[in-house]
DNA sequence: TCTGGGGTCCTAGGACCC
DNA sequence: TCTGGGGTCCTAGGACCC
């Protein structure tokens, strides 16, 4: 048995628990570099369409009074630990499935005690020790248990927030009233394609052959339906498992025009990149810059274009990180462009201590590479990202993304901290 | 003027092997 | 007239998730 919890409107929600003058008014909020919106409190979802750009939208929110804030990552992290914390104290196994949902593995916990009472008691943990209000769906399997979720959040009023589906007559009424796109795994394109077989709601999907499912389409829809008809086919994922390849991209604040910046820009991708590779223990050997104009702007001609080398010995250390995307940016700038995006790209990874040197590798390994990279990591988590960067990364850097909305980063600085009067 | 930033898995097809 | 059969590995692209 399965339990899934999900915080209503995460990022939306984040920002009212410091803001409580905004009770019952609608609140959205926007992705990086204040494009599009991507999480709306209850009150803002009535009217506000997810994913749409906010220039587009920016008259409607005023008529309505909408509040805006720009997205407060540090923050948004930060709650969900305590959530996440919170759930870990109160189930024995789990998995966090992303920055807002966890998985629960209540196969015990039905044997002493009622699942829909477990389910109230940890939406009032949470909201006690929060202020955040989760969903709860239980069922036999996630793909079940994310349905069941869905059910608790769409009837908040008439659930309390908890669904248990694990009759199975329940189960199929609840499927009958639900169409194909609200299933886990159904996405935009297979619910187009279920839909012209026939097949529109979950009760159809899950009463199909599984032998038609495969031919038409693949195994991992028919893992869905499977799991849809209570056979369990996916995991509990207790420990994440290792990255298969690292990216760090942005858009830019400012349309980039001039080398030098486009070249800061790739430098500090690449700084962040290996961090985060650092961070996984891993070292790699393919690394790849990619560059961008908008593909929104119709009255320029469109140019994006990528390029990778693979090295011969793996590495982790960011000086040849940086080296490596430069040389892929010099192949691929083309002068008179109006830049948007740029971003780097690890893949290929070997674990730490296997890496295996090449006898023909012209560039002997850098002595001390180790040391340095520990000593650049230490500073940095010690006294704040940016203490100790590298020269190519800029000091301006006037291509840095707008968050012109911010809100203060309440539970993680002091100098951010709420005052009350 | 202005449209996010990460990830995963699977499949088909090509290159290559004997 | 007619040119096999069985594999592996890699990559690009498409679908999905939040």
């Amino acid at each position: 048995m399965f339990a899934l919890c999900d915080v209503n409107s995460f990022y939306a929600s984040c920002e009212t628990v410091f803001r409580p003058d905004l009770k019952g008014r609608p609140v959205v909020v926007l992705s990086n570099n204040d494009g599009c919106v991507i999480a709306r409190s209850a009150e803002a979802k009535p009217f506000v369409k997810m994913g749409e750009p906010y220039f587009k939208q920016k008259d409607l929110f005023r008529r309505h009074g909408v509040v805006c804030f720009s997205s407060n990552y540090e923050l948004y992290a930060d709650m969900s630990n305590r959530v996440m914390t919170t759930l870990e104290e109160m189930s024995p196994r789990c998995e966090i499935y992303s920055i807002d949902e966890l998985f629960c593995d209540l196969t015990g916990v039905r044997n002493c005690r009622d699942l829909t009472e477990f389910g109230r008691e940890i939406r009032a943990t949470v909201l006690q020790r929060t202020h955040l209000t989760v969903g709860v769906g239980i069922a036999q399997t996630k793909t079940l248990a994310k349905l069941a979720n869905h059910a608790a959040k769409r009837w908040q009023r008439q659930t309390g927030g908890v669904v248990d589906l694990s009759n199975v007559d329940r189960q199929r009424k609840l499927m009958a009233a639900l169409s194909v796109e609200e299933v886990w795994g159904v996405g935009r394109r297979i619910t187009k394609n279920l839909e012209s077989l026939g097949i529109k709601t979950v009760l159809q999907l899950a009463d199909t052959d599984i032998r038609f499912i495969r031919k038409h389409f693949n195994v991992v829809l028919e893992r869905t339906v499977r799991e849809l008809r209570g056979e369990q086919c996916l995991e509990l994922e207790e420990f994440a498992p290792v990255k298969q390849d690292i990216i760090c991209s942005r858009s830019f604040g400012d349309r980039i025009t001039a080398y030098e910046d486009m070249r800061q820009a790739i430098c500090s991708h690449a700084t962040r990149a290996a961090e985060k590779l650092r961070n996984e223990h891993q070292y790699c050997r393919f690394i790849s810059a990619f560059v961008k104009t908008s593909p929104f702007a119709h009255n320029e001609p469109y140019y994006g274009n990528s390029a990778s080398v693979k090295l011969l010995t793996p590495t982790q250390d960011s000086r040849d990180i940086i080296l490596a995307a430069t040389r892929c940016l010099d192949t691929i700038w083309k002068n008179g462009c109006r830049y948007q995006k740029a971003g780097v790209m690890l893949g290929d990874f070997y674990s730490q201590g296997v890496a295996q040197l090449n006898l023909f590798d012209e560039n002997a390994p850098r002595k001390n590479s180790q040391k340095l990279m520990d000593v650049l990591d230490r500073l940095n988590t010690e006294d704040g990202r940016g203490t100790l960067y590298f020269a190519g990364q800029g000091i301006q850097q006037k291509w840095q993304m707008k968050r012109e909305m911010l809100s203060p980063r309440y539970t993680t600085r002091y100098a951010d901290l709420l005052t009350v009067k």
